[in-house]
DNA sequence: GTTTTTGCAAAGTATTTGCAAATGG
DNA sequence: CCATTTGCAAATACTTTGCAAAAAC
């Protein structure tokens, strides 16, 4: 199954490169409808479940909240304010902060992990 | 809003804890309706999202899949399966995974993290 | 008795899907 | 042209919620 260019698919890419926060689908749908009057919240997910599963971006699953994406693909990490649910990276990236694992102990693969940490962010800290 | 017994609650915590994999709100119900005919599923998701809201139990997002409960409640890393969706718990514990964080560089709060490996379980290794 | 909890069914939220029309190569 | 993608609306999956009756204290 042949992957064709869309201007959807490439507008949904270039908004999630520019921002550093990390945007559930409605928020880009929410932007990418001044450019694109037109573009379905459904075309908005089936990209960027596309670019997930291709690994040219990240889900990342939020609990209760919607997933969110992130265009940064290096491993990192992230941390969840409980009070104002944003997401952003975490300064340590992951490398320093999990140390080699024993793999010797485990009969599965290993692939990949998520590390994220919860709390409460600066900003909801000083209210 | 002082907490009363109840035999559905007690009966929910004894099958979460009688079990070593990480079973979903509908696993239980499933399981309960055998000894408890009437109970029902709200009733069961209610009680869960109770226990975990006031730390006796731990909540496991996962995904696109249905959450998943823990009994144990010490820090402890999972495992999950691509494959299968089995979640079992990782055998190194948090404390030698986790060297302690440099908390001087973030200005927020860290209440705590969850800590999610993906890969493929032995069983599906093996099929 | 008063308050909490339950069962039930309906509502809610986030996401996916079917399909005919539009677009890309 | 033929395959993929789109917009739209309906469907799905999981979870929460409103409410009157039942249980707990």
């Amino acid at each position: 199954m042949l992957q064709k260019h869309s201007k959807q698919r490439e507008a949904i890419l270039a908004e999630l490169s520019a921002r550093k926060d990390h945007p559930t689908a409605d928020d880009i749908y929410t932007v990418l409808r001044k450019s694109h009057p037109n573009i379905s919240l459904g075309t908005v997910y089936r990209n960027l479940s596309a670019l997930a599963d291709s690994g040219k971006i990240l889900r990342l699953h939020n609990g209760k909240g919607s997933d969110r994406f992130d265009a940064d693909i290096s491993q990192h990490c992230h941390f969840k304010c409980t009070v104002c649910g944003c997401v952003s990276d975490f300064s340590a990236d992951a490398g320093s902060v999990l140390p080699p694992l024993d793999r010797e102990c485990f009969e599965g693969r290993i692939d990949g992990y998520s590390l994220m940490f919860y709390g409460v962010c600066e900003k909801c800290l000083q209210k």
